[in-house]
DNA sequence: CGTGTGACTCAGT
DNA sequence: GACTGAGCCACAC
């Protein structure tokens, strides 16, 4: 299988956006409700690129979008993952949305996980 | 069009 | 629990 681009992409409906999957991270992110909690690759999937989720922290990088609840994104195994170096704003944040944040781990991840079970690779 | 990079992930040591 | 190596993806240069 593989996420070939066919030359002809009119066809099916796909996101001639340039911006495409920034832009999608963006909404699904931002479709994430408080108190819950996803994984970059959770999101990357819900994006369309379950395997990017290396892409989509480089996204939230540039998550300069106060409309976009950065700090509801983490990293899988209910890490915390990374902040821009603000951990400690990220863990404020989330705690202060329900979720409590252990150490770097995030208590009750499974539970707090926003987005479907992953089928590793089907 | 090739290279480097990163708020990632997994498996092995 | 920590460190390493490899994989995978989108983007900036």
């Amino acid at each position: 299988m593989g996420r070939h681009a066919p030359a002809t992409r009119t066809g099916a409906g796909r996101r001639p956006r340039p911006d495409d999957f920034a832009d999608r991270v963006l909404d699904v992110v931002r479709r994430i409700p408080a108190g819950r909690v996803a994984t970059y690759g959770d999101v990357a999937a819900l994006a369309g690129a379950p395997r990017a989720a290396r892409a989509v922290g480089n996204v939230m990088r540039g998550c300069r979008d106060a409309t976009v609840p950065c700090h509801r994104v983490v990293a899988a195994g209910g890490l915390l993952g990374g902040y821009g170096g603000f951990e400690a704003m990220k863990r404020a944040l989330l705690s202060a949305e329900g979720v409590l944040v252990v150490g770097r781990r995030i208590r009750g991840f499974a539970g707090r996980r926003w987005a479907p079970a992953r089928p590793r690779r089907a």
